[in-house]
DNA sequence: GTCGTTGCAAAGCGTTTGCAGCCTA
DNA sequence: TAGGCTGCAAACGCTTTGCAACGAC
């Protein structure tokens, strides 16, 4: 975006303001709240345009629909339920180097490491 | 499934057979080769299957398609090149014990670690 | 005033479902 | 033969796109 619109910084501070990844239509249902006639449309269009200028990173697992959360720098970690779905993140506990290595001729810039389980609501 | 098809077979006989996990489409481009009036709902039914079942596992990664692979019991590695957005599964390098630690009250069942950057080919 | 951005509605696309016929056990 | 499985087509839900009006610069 070009330009500094009401809705852009709407729906940026939902995503930052929430402490776990959220669904378009979560994210969409925070703005709303503030900003009644938003669109869905327009909550799709910056979450790809925060997401390719990376202010907002893709969070995906097998089965869930996507979700979205504000990029503070560092490399995730998320914790996947299997009892109640809901997917949290982590604080990054692997010191910085990678946790795999990858084969020659891979050049690794990232990482992102799912760990799944029972959370403590579910134990 | 209850009873043993010759669709069932060719849709798991053609997962197992590639290197990389697939979309559902790959995979069902690959069975047809085999079964020419083999229905996309039956691949999809299929997948549902096998990976309920936990003999294929799913694959999932921000802004591409889910993709499948089959499960042969160890935890997954896979590296996502951002320039040719192909999908590598990688030999696991994390010796055994989960690559980060969760809080208390987190009970960690099991990991998949996303390397990203770029592959060889497009070095 | 220009033209990027928005809201709405329609289109698009991958996935799921309904159903009659088929085929395995 | 019974009933689970299949192929087909329609339905579904999430996401994207077309377009005229709006509003940031």
């Amino acid at each position: 975006m070009k330009r500094n619109t009401k809705q852009g910084k709407v729906i940026l501070s939902s995503i930052k303001s929430a402490d776990r990844p959220l669904t378009p239509f979560e994210i969409h249902q925070l703005a709303v709240k503030k900003m009644p006639r938003l669109g869905i449309a327009t909550t799709y269009r910056h979450l790809r345009i925060l997401s390719e200028s990376h202010q907002v990173v893709g969070v995906d697992y097998p089965g869930q629909p996507p979700r979205y959360e504000w990029a503070d720098g560092l490399d995730k970690v998320h914790f996947s339920c299997r009892a109640c779905n809901k997917l949290y993140a982590l604080e990054d506990t692997t010191e910085d180097s990678p946790p795999a290595k990858a084969p020659k001729g891979f050049k690794v810039q990232g990482f992102e490491v799912m760990l799944y389980g029972t959370c403590p609501e579910c134990e």
